[in-house]
DNA sequence: GTCTATAATTAGATAGAC
DNA sequence: GTCTATCTAATTATAGAC
C-alpha cells in the first residue's frame, strides 16, 4: 500500500532466477512498449533472457501478469482516497488532497498507473479493473460537487466534466513524465493545481 | 480537408458492395472496441460480414487500414493550424483558436483521433503518425511560448508542461465524449477554455 | 527455476473461381 | 466485389526432464 518506488533490487543472487515481481516489472515495460496485445510471450521471454515455459512458472497465464499491475495501481489511487487528508477538512481541500495524491501515485507507480490508463475491457481482467477505476472516478466527482456547493469551485461547469477534464489532465502525464526528468511529483501537483485552479491567464475573465 | 461528418451514408446499392469509406469505418469502431491489435483481421470480416479475402480486395493489408485512419485525423489537425485565426492576431487569441479548433476536430472526427491518440508506434505506420503528431505538439508549444512572452499567459510553469497539460485535458475529451450526448463541440471548447484560461476556483490565487 | 519439445489454435495474407 | 480454400508463421499454453 505503500506507494514509493516501483524497481526493485535483484535482491537475490547472480542472474537468472527471476521472482515474481522481477518478472512483472520487465512484462510491464514490455507492454508499455508495445502494448499489450501486442507483446507476445515469445518477445517476453526473449527480454528475459527466458524460455516462455518459465514465464508460466511464475504467472498462471499473460493477462495474469497484467492484472498484478493493474491491481497494484488501483490499490495505490483507492489508497489516496482512504488518507486522512481525503475524508476530513473541507471539500476544497480533499480535492486538492487527491489531486496531490493522484498526482504521486501516478508518479511513483508509473508503469503500473499507464497500464491502467490504457485498458479497453479485452478481457474479464481488465473489465474489472475499469469498474474500480470507474468506482474512482465517482468518488472524486462527489468531491467536485461537494467543493462546488461549497462554493469553493465555479458552478457553470458540469461537475462530471469538470472531473473529467482536471483526471484528463493528471492522466496524461503519463504520456510524458520520465522519473529522473526536470520535474518532482511534488513540483508537477503544484503545476496541476495551479492550472486547473487558477488557470493560465494573466487577465482576469477571459 | 473539411472535418464534419465522420459516418457516410450507403450512398451504393442494396447492401454486400462495400466501398473503401465504409470498409474503413467498421475497422475503426472495431480497432476503437477491442484495441487494433486485438482485432483480428477475422473479427473484421464477421463484423462486415465478408470473408477475410473480400477486405484485402479493399485494403492491402491490415496497417493500411490504421494508417488512412490516422491519416484523416492528421490532416484535419494540421489544418486547423493554417486556418486564418491560427496565424493572425496576437498569440493568446491564435492559441485560443487552436484549442477551440482541436477540439472541434476532436468531435467531428471522433473516431479517427481516438486511434491516433493511442498509437505506440509499433509499426512504420504507426510511427510516421507519431511524428507528424509530434510536430503539430511543437507548433503549439510556440504558440504558448508567443502567448507568454506576450505577457497574455502566466510565467511560471514550464510552457512545454503547459502544452502537455492543456491537451492533456483536451485529448482525454475522446475518451468520454459521445456524439448526441449533452455537450456540443462549441460548449466543450468553451468549457475547456474556461478552465484552462480562468481556472476552477471562485477564490482568486489559491 | 529453467529447459526442450510440442500441442492446438489463430494470425495475416494469397490464389484463383465466380 | 466477394467467395472458398489454403499457406506459412506466430500465438498461448502444456508436459515432463533436469
Amino acid at each position: 500500500m505503500s506507494d514509493s518506488d516501483t524497481t526493485r533490487q535483484p535482491a537475490k543472487k547472480g542472474r537468472p532466477g527471476y521472482d515474481q515481481q522481477a518478472v512483472l516489472d520487465v512484462a510491464v515495460a514490455a507492454f508499455i512498449e508495445h502494448g499489450y496485445d501486442a507483446t507476445s510471450m515469445g518477445v517476453l521471454a526473449s527480454r528475459l533472457g527466458l524460455s516462455k515455459a518459465a514465464i508460466y512458472h511464475h504467472f498462471p497465464a499473460k493477462d495474469q501478469l497484467l492484472g498484478a499491475a493493474l491491481s497494484e495501481a488501483l490499490d495505490s489511487l483507492e489508497g489516496v482516497l482512504a488518507e486522512p487528508g481525503a475524508i476530513s477538512g473541507n471539500a476544497a481541500a480533499r480535492l486538492a488532497h487527491v489531486i496531490r495524491g493522484a498526482v504521486r501515485v501516478l508518479v511513483n507507480k508509473l508503469p503500473y498507473v499507464t497500464l491502467l490508463l490504457r485498458v479497453r475491457g479485452n478481457t474479464e481482467v481488465e473489465r474489472d479493473a475499469l469498474r474500480r477505476r470507474r468506482e474512482f472516478d465517482h468518488n472524486v466527482t462527489a468531491l467536485v460537487e461537494a467543493a462546488r456547493a461549497e462554493g469553493s469551485l465555479r458552478d457553470d461547469i458540469d461537475p462530471r466534466v469538470v472531473t473529467r477534464l482536471l483526471f484528463g489532465m493528471i492522466n496524461s502525464i503519463a504520456e510524458w513524465y520520465r522519473p529522473g526528468g526536470p520535474e518532482s511529483a511534488d513540483q508537477l501537483a503544484d503545476d496541476v493545481l495551479a492550472m486547473a485552479l487558477d488557470g493560465l491567464s494573466t487577465a482576469p475573465g477571459t
